[in-house]
DNA sequence: ATACAGAGGTGTTCC
DNA sequence: TGGAACACCTCTGTA
């Protein structure tokens, strides 16, 4: 069914608040400790296919017991059985944290500023952190407060694309290129309606779930 | 109770 | 070499 963009406005207008104030929250993630952007960085790992509030129970437990920083896979497995492809995930964070750790310390924000914009910094996650993609990068960094200019796309977003007529079919498969063509079709929108890139992806993602969480 | 859709996709393989 | 096809794999909510 096709959407409007009138019913688009008035919905910000009882959202925009609360979404704002999330987004400022992200904005104050970076300037806490690696750890916690390193927490953050695994809560994404973890939510391909997954329920974002499992994912979000699943990484407090394994930082309430340190594993997260300490364990091995096997310590670690047991804390995701809630989170889809475990096994996997599990693998990854541990990669994850191999990566990111020199010497005996994590250095997440000192590489991740490094960068000078958030799109290259985005393909070298793309190319370095296992389990993200250009949806699960985007993700990351938007939840660290720097998703400024840049989309989060996955299903629910694709179809409010969609039915915004955005788009004009939800892809089976998106490339990289793809989701590039796609993030710009809806950076447009953005622009076109008066709504920030990454208040939309937020009220959209609200409409599918019925809550703003990350 | 049993079935079934949906969960903020990505890595690997193969051509 | 860019991109399909397939593998990964299980919990939860709802009818």
């Amino acid at each position: 069914m096709p959407k409007f963009v009138n019913d688009l406005l008035r919905t910000y207008v009882t959202k925009r608040s609360a979404v704002k104030k999330r987004l400022q929250e992200f904005k104050h993630v970076f300037n806490e400790s690696d750890e916690r952007l390193f927490a953050e960085l695994c809560f994404c790992i973890c939510t391909p296919q997954s329920k974002a509030k499992s994912c979000d129970l699943a990484i407090n437990a394994l930082l309430k017991n340190n594993y997260l920083f300490t364990g091995n896979a096997k310590q670690i497995r047991p804390f995701m059985n809630a989170v889809r492809f475990a096994d996997n995930k599990t693998s990854y964070i541990v990669e994850a944290r191999n990566f990111f750790t020199e010497g005996e310390e994590l250095t997440i924000k000192e590489r991740i500023t490094s960068f000078s914009d958030v799109f290259k910094l985005r393909e070298w996650l793309v190319e370095n952190v296992k389990g993200f993609g250009m949806k699960e990068a985007s993700h990351f960094l938007r939840n660290i407060g720097m998703g400024d200019n840049i989309a989060i796309l996955d299903r629910h977003i694709l179809k409010n694309l969609y039915e915004y007529g955005v788009i004009d079919e939800v892809p089976e498969c998106i490339t990289k290129k793809l989701y590039l063509e796609i993030e710009e079709k809806m950076r447009v929108f953005s622009k076109t309606i008066g709504i920030p890139l990454d208040e939309l992806d937020l009220i959209f993602w609200s409409e599918e779930t019925g809550v703003i969480f990350k």
